[in-house]
DNA sequence: GTGCGGTGTGTGTCTGGCTG
DNA sequence: CAGCCAGACACACACCGCAC
């Protein structure tokens, strides 16, 4: 309001100025001057708009002023110029930006064609023989073992290293898509042999070493698990260096999940039992540093977040499951890592307290993969304390009687447990397994006891489910 | 010094076109 | 039709400048 009030005062005083040169100009030959008529109340004829200002009060003055001026068209005039020239510098401004961006997208179009023409110039057609992808292989895996992998992939350092070596090799250069788009094939084929081990349809010829199966089951088995039927007559070539660069991520779905997959788990706690293995007790007797094949298939994920698929590179969900995991872990190791800690001296820094902590604070500031590495490296190592202190449990408790079945049924209708309770139930399901009641002699009071029975019996009938 | 937003880079997944 | 390839898309992270 008081810049519109300033605009009309400076229109006004314009006006005014005008007004006065155009009454000077009038009265030009006779005195007295303009101001002096304008006092005497004496009106000239004049050009322009003429204002009397009377008694030296100018407010009333410029409020005249003003209603002339908009009555006779010139306020709009003035302000029509006004913004004519506001335009015009914008015009201006806008017109340099359009085509500062003309040039920017046509310098970035012509930037496009020339590395398009140098890339190919420089890069030969990708020609995957038999030869080419053996030493492909060859080198991959050594990158792998210099650790220039991240995640899933070689990292930047890693791919040059092959296009180097590659070249050496070969004399061939390949660009860093084409390497990577021949890992993705490679990883595809590697994990789809894999899949063949465990596949049950098809039986194994030492001699021509193939997996030999019926045509129609090649054909069942090509559209469940894409590109498997090349595997129909001939084997797996460069196994070992396959074996190499993909088998601590190997990703077929049922036995692994690969954090940057894109692929998540639905149902996240189902995945993290697995993941811990707890229901096995076969599998965890073995030791198995990954969790054998789960009942259920990995699912592509509902998305509910606007349709984008879930990126999970080193992402918020992968720590939020990491952090489950640990949490499950340490449920479950707690009570016996308690018992281990009063026999032995723990190693500073290695304890749950220490790995926990880093899920609090600031993300590490390192990628996905290699966060990912870090921390699946600590969990193993917690896994190994784990199963340590199961095993020195076990001693213990092999020593101990009162794990017998009746024992443990005792136990559990003690804590409150009756019969035809769902506790109850789930006790007489699980408490067969020698494993689960030793776990649950690992609990000290009743409650803990109830509690544990109670959260038993939803994770398993939520398995069922899922 | 700290927090925030913008930007660039790296990484991973997916899709569709081209070719033999 | 399978294999190869390019490119779009999405996300995480690092870095930088700026305001407070």
């Amino acid at each position: 309001m008081q810049a519109v009030a300033r605009a009309a005062r400076g229109l006004a005083a314009a006006a005014v100025a005008r007004a006065a040169r155009g009454l000077a100009a009038a009265a030009a030959a006779a005195r007295p001057s303009v101001m002096e008529a304008g006092h005497s109340g004496q009106v000239q004829q004049a050009r322009g708009i003429v204002v009397q200002v009377r008694d030296g009060n100018l407010e009333p003055a410029l409020s005249i002023m003003e209603r002339k001026m908009r009555s006779s068209g010139t306020e709009r005039l003035i302000r029509a110029h006004t913004l004519l020239d506001i335009k015009d510098s914008e015009n201006r401004l806008l017109a340099l930006k359009e085509l500062m961006q003309r040039v920017r997208s046509q310098e970035l179009m012509l930037r496009k064609i020339v590395i398009k023409q140098i890339r190919t110039m420089e890069e030969d057609n990708a020609d995957w023989c038999d030869e080419n992808v053996k030493i492909a292989c060859e080198i991959f895996a050594e990158e792998v073992r210099a650790k220039n992998r991240s995640g899933s992939h070689l990292n930047k350092l890693g791919y040059n290293n092959v296009m180097v070596k590659f070249k050496e090799r070969t004399g061939k250069t390949y660009s860093e898509l084409q390497f990577k788009n021949k890992w993705d094939k490679l990883k595809k084929d590697y994990s789809n042999w894999k899949q063949l081990g465990k596949e049950t349809g098809c039986g194994w010829d030492p001699n021509k070493k193939l997996y030999v199966a019926p045509d129609w089951w090649w054909e069942k088995a090509n559209i469940q698990f894409k590109g498997i039927s090349k595997f129909k007559d001939k084997s797996l070539q460069n196994a070992e260096e396959l074996s190499v660069m993909f088998e601590d991520l190997r990703n077929t779905g049922d036995d692994h999940w690969v954090p940057t997959s894109g692929e998540l788990p639905q149902d996240t706690e189902a995945q993290i039992h697995d993941a811990i293995n707890i229901e096995d007790e076969n599998a965890s007797d073995c030791g198995e540093d990954t969790p054998s094949s789960s009942t259920s298939k990995r699912r592509r994920v509902v998305v509910t977040d606007k349709g984008k698929k879930p990126k999970t590179t080193g992402g918020q969900w992968m720590q939020d499951q990491m952090s489950k995991l640990f949490e499950l872990n340490k449920q479950t190791t707690t009570s016996c890592e308690s018992m281990v800690l009063a026999r032995t001296q723990e190693t500073p820094g290695s304890s749950i307290k220490d790995v926990m902590q880093l899920d609090k604070g600031k993300k590490p500031k390192t990628t996905g993969g290699q966060w990912m590495q870090d921390q699946m490296s600590k969990l193993v190592e917690l896994n190994k304390q784990t199963t340590s202190c199961e095993s020195m449990f076990l001693a213990r408790t092999q020593e101990t009687p009162g794990s017998s079945i009746k024992d443990v049924m005792q136990l559990v209708k003690a804590c409150g447990a009756i019969a035809g309770s769902k506790e109850h139930f789930i006790a007489t399901q699980v408490f067969t397994k020698k494993n689960e009641r030793e776990m649950f002699l690992t609990l000290d009071t009743p409650e803990e006891r109830f509690q544990w029975l109670s959260m038993k019996y939803e994770w398993m009938t939520m398995n069922k489910k899922g």
